[in-house]
RNA sequence: UGGACUAUGGUGUAAUGGUAGCACAACAGGUUUUGGUUCUGUUUGUCCAGGUUCGAAUCCUGGUAGUCCAA
């Protein structure tokens, strides 16, 4: 709903601050008026689609002085309209956008520090068998944060975003919660976001679908706009990842080269083309044919050999987590309504969740859980609320692991 | 070398002498702010040369190739 919407917006900002703000008031000094300024204005970040542009027009709506960055990440080919135009379409469009909306707007040209922090970061997971999770990395680690470097710099109390995602303060905390639109859903890329920034963020599409941000930005009269394709969003995927690999890392096949797929007993069944042009979960591309579809299993990168198995081997009851970011870990190892989310847009699975010694987490599903990708996100959910996540770590020696805990997992139910 | 058996798309397999089908792979598209999954669609074949027959993947002859048994 559009009003729910409107309300979320003024809830958690200008009318939160505007307490804050009326109490230092006697001091009447000149701070006290920048404050104020400072208050009503929000920085968004415009990609130049559909979303950041409802959320522009939104803003300016409720009162608020929209400031407009849109940020030059990475510059793919396919998003030039012809060889010598200067910028990327999607931040010519931002900027269209903003001369027509009359805000505010800038061009963060952050090319360098995202080929060396979220490109690197990208082709050293695959070169170290493993499964990037880039949007997971980019949107708190790189996007969020340049946001904030540009709203201090701009003067700007507020960071919104187009995300669908809500936002819920819960025991002095501030949560993440899943959008109205289950469909569209953005938690699952925020988890990684921290107290600080998620004090000044606004997403004012989470209650929202992605048919009423059309029908809302037509209304408004940006027809052209809400009729737009799908975001045109910051990926530096234009083609197939392995492409990109190979083209950014040109001596891969030097440094890994032809290995084996092997079966689960360690049967060889056929050659691969190196590790890192697979993924686990992964059915097309294998080029083998055993007559069943078969899957990759798990990746070795040590030996170079990638196990093939069915659907069924895919399966697993136990996972590990390591590197986790977790609100209030009490909370979630009390949880009794605790799930799991192992990738984007797939519902979550009910679990319990333990901490190990070494700050690891083992994770026990309670349905069925398929493709444990080392390197992917595992976001813990009590219902559509973020309680908080970490990346799937390997799962060698799970089953001695879990065997070991196992008592735990009983102690912790009902 | 003597005997036996087999030969069907990229792979594995079906087809009482009567339209060559299935699975897997491959390719294309849809879905999608990662990778992957999934869905839809498409392509490709009877080892070669003769013969019998209205009609041959199927029967016959020869060739070629492979497998197995024969010290």
């Amino acid at each position: 709903m559009t009003k729910e919407t409107n309300q979320q917006g003024m809830n958690f900002s200008p009318v939160n601050v505007g307490h804050a703000i009326s109490g230092e008031e006697g001091r009447g000094n000149v701070n006290a008026e920048a404050m104020m300024k400072r208050e009503k204005r929000v920085l968004v970040g415009m990609s130049g689609g559909i979303d950041s542009s409802a959320v522009c027009i939104m803003l300016q709506e409720q009162g608020y002085e929209v400031v407009g960055v849109t940020m030059r990440t990475w510059d793919v080919p396919s998003h030039f309209a012809s060889p010598d135009q200067e910028l990327p379409n999607e931040v010519l469009e931002a900027k269209a956008l903003a001369a027509r909306l009359g805000i505010e707007h800038h061009v963060a040209d952050v090319r360098k520090e995202f080929r060396e922090v979220i490109v690197q970061y990208f082709i050293d997971e695959y070169m170290s068998g493993r499964t990037p999770n880039p949007c997971v990395m980019c949107n708190p680690l790189f996007k969020e944060r340049i946001l904030c470097e540009w709203a201090d710099r701009t003067g700007c109390a507020w960071i919104a975003t187009g995300h669908y995602c809500r936002l819920e303060d819960k025991n002095g905390h501030r949560y993440i919660v899943a959008g109205e639109d289950m469909t569209k859903d953005q938690s699952y890329f925020l988890w990684k976001l921290p107290q600080e920034i998620l004090r000044r963020m606004i997403f004012p599409l989470g209650g929202m679908t992605k048919q009423q941000v059309r029908e809302y930005l037509a209304s408004k009269g940006f027809e052209a706009k809400a009729r737009g394709g799908e975001s045109m969003e910051v990926c530096f995927i234009d083609k197939d990842y392995r492409e990109f690999l190979r083209e950014h890392c040109p001596d891969i096949d030097q440094r890994i080269g032809e290995g084996w797929f092997v079966d689960s007993k360690g049967l060889k069944l056929g050659h691969h083309k190196g590790f890192a042009y697979y993924t686990i979960g992964q059915r097309k591309g294998l080029d083998i044919s055993m007559g069943y579809p078969v899957y990759v299993l798990k990746i070795n990168a040590a030996k170079n050999t990638v196990m093939l198995g069915t659907a069924d081997q895919l399966k697993a009851e136990y996972m590990l987590v390591e590197d986790i970011n977790i609100i209030d870990l009490d909370e979630l190892l009390s949880c009794k309504d605790l799930s799991v989310r192992i990738r984007y847009r797939s519902k979550p699975i009910p679990c319990q969740a333990i901490r190990l010694d070494d700050g690891r987490m083992l994770v026990k599903f309670g349905a069925e859980a398929s493709a444990i990708a080392p390197g992917q996100s595992a976001v813990f959910y009590e219902g559509n609320r973020v309680l908080g996540g970490g990346f799937i770590a390997s799962q060698q020696a799970i089953r001695k692991i879990s065997a070991e805990n196992e008592e735990k997992f009983r102690n912790t139910e009902i």
